[in-house]
DNA sequence: AACGAACGAGAGCACTGCTCTTGACACGGT
DNA sequence: ACCGTGTCAAGAGCAGTGCTCTCGTTCGTT
C-alpha cells in the first residue's frame, strides 16, 4: 500500500523534477520571459496540457524555479563561508561577496529572477521567504561573530541612524544578528545592499563601456564596505 | 510644398508621440512584459499592423520608452540638484539620491526597465547611452565640485584601489569628474551603486517584511555613503 | 473485481508579435 | 487638371503563447 503509493508518487516527483530541470535550462538560455510551458512539454515529449497536472500555472513553475534559485545561491554562499576560518571575519565577508557575484555571473537569468525586476503579475508566495534569506543569514552571522569576538570596530564617520530605525533593527537582530547595535545593523544594510548594487550594475549592463576591470574593483569595493561595517583589515 | 510636407510630417510625429504616450501608460500599469502593440493600437482605434509604420518592432518602441525613461529620471535628478545651493555639496548629494528614489517609487515599472533585469532578447542600441548617464553626470559634478572647493575629505578607513583600476578611473574622470583621485572615484562608484542597490531592494521586494521605515533609513544610509566619499557633514 | 482518482492526449479559446497584400488617399511634377 | 508615386490603414494570416475542457485510459485503493 505504502510501497505502491510511493511508486505512483515516485513517478510524480521524478516528472516534477524533470520539468523544473528542463525549465531551469530554458530559463538559463532564454530568460524568464522565454520560459514556455509548451517548449518544456515538447522537450519532455509530452503535450502542453499535461504539464498542468504538475504545475497548476506557469507562475507556480516560476515559483519553484525561484525557490531553487534562492537555495542555490544560499548554498553557494554557505559553502564559501564554511571554507574560511571561523575567526577570519574579513575573509569570510570577502568570500561570501565573491560567492554572490560568482553565482550571479554563472547564472545571470536566475539571478535576475531573484534580484531583478519582479515578473509582472507574479506575486511571490510566502514559501519563498525561507530560502530567500539563506544568504543573508550567513552574512549576518559573520557580523555577529565579529561582534562577539570583539573585533568589530566601525569607523566613526557618520551620525547614528534615526530612532525610527530601531523597530526594523529589532526585526533583523531577532533573525540574524543578535546584540548588534542599531548603528551596525544600518551599516550592514548599506554594505549588503551595496554588494547587490554592484552586482546588479555589472550584470544589468550599467558598467558597460564604463568599468572593465570588474573583478578587481569588486574585491576592492567590497573590502571598503566591510571596513564600513567595522570588519578588521 | 514644404508646408504640405510638414503637414504630413506633423501628423506623423503627433501619432508617434501618442503611441509612446499610450505605451508608457500601459507600461506603468502592466509592466514591460505586459506592453502589447495590439493593445496600444486598440486604444488608439487603429489596427495593430498600422503601428509598424511608426515603430518597426516592439523592441524599437521599448527603446523609445527607455530613452524617455532615462531622460525623465535624469531630468528629475537635474532639477533636484539645481534647487540646491551650489556649495551645499552634501545637500545636493542628498537631494539627488532622494530624486532617484522618488522617481523610482513614482514610476516603478519604468525604473525596472532601466535598472532592473534587461528585457530578454533586447539589446540596448547605442542611442541610449547619452540619456542613460544624465543622472550620473549630475552626480559626478557634485563630487568634482566638492573636490574643487577643497571640502572633499574621504575618511581614511580602507586601502587604496588596485592599480588596475586606473584605466577605468581615467574613463570616468574624462566624462564626469576630472582631477579626482582613483580612491575617490572608487568610493564614488561604491556610493552610486549603493544608492541603486538600496532602491532596488526596496522596489524589487527584498525589504518586504524586513525594513518598513524606508524613507528614514534611505536618508540615513545615503548620508553615510556621502560621508564615505568624503562629502562634508 | 470494481470503483474512483490521477493521468496524457487532443481540440479549442483568446491572445501575442509580426508579415504580406490590398485598396484608399494625398502629394508633386507635368 | 491630371496622373504617377509614395504613404498609409486595414485585413487576413502565420506561428507561437497560457490555459481550459473533454475524452479515454491507466493506475491504486477499497
Amino acid at each position: 500500500m505504502n510501497a505502491s503509493r510511493t511508486a505512483r508518487e515516485r513517478v510524480r516527483v521524478e516528472l516534477t523534477r524533470e520539468i523544473t530541470e528542463i525549465a531551469r535550462r530554458q530559463l538559463a538560455t532564454e530568460g524568464a520571459a522565454g520560459l514556455s510551458l509548451r517548449a518544456v512539454a515538447r522537450e519532455m515529449g509530452m503535450v502542453s496540457s499535461a504539464i498542468y497536472r504538475y504545475f497548476p500555472s506557469r507562475d507556480d513553475l516560476l515559483t519553484a524555479l525561484i525557490v531553487d534559485g534562492y537555495n542555490a545561491i544560499g548554498e553557494a554562499v554557505e559553502r564559501a563561508d564554511a571554507a574560511c576560518a571561523r575567526d577570519d571575519h574579513n575573509g569570510r565577508w570577502l568570500a561570501v561577496c565573491r560567492a554572490v557575484r560568482g553565482w550571479a555571473l554563472a547564472h545571470p537569468h536566475e539571478y535576475a529572477l531573484l534580484y531583478g525586476s519582479p515578473v509582472p503579475g507574479y506575486q511571490a508566495p510566502q514559501d519563498t521567504v525561507g530560502p530567500a534569506i539563506r544568504d543573508t543569514v550567513v552574512y549576518g552571522k559573520i557580523i555577529s561573530d565579529a561582534r562577539d569576538a570583539g573585533v568589530l570596530n566601525p569607523p566613526d564617520i557618520c551620525p547614528p541612524p534615526p530612532p525610527s530605525f530601531t523597530a526594523d533593527a529589532d526585526r533583523l537582530r531577532a533573525v540574524m544578528m543578535p546584540e548588534v547595535s542599531d548603528d551596525v545593523v544600518s551599516r550592514a544594510i548599506i554594505a549588503w545592499t551595496g554588494v547587490f548594487g554592484i552586482v546588479n550594475f555589472e550584470l544589468f549592463g550599467q558598467f558597460n563601456n564604463v568599468v572593465e576591470n570588474r573583478a578587481d574593483l569588486f574585491d576592492h569595493n567590497v573590502t571598503v564596505l566591510g571596513r564600513l561595517i567595522g570588519l578588521p583589515g
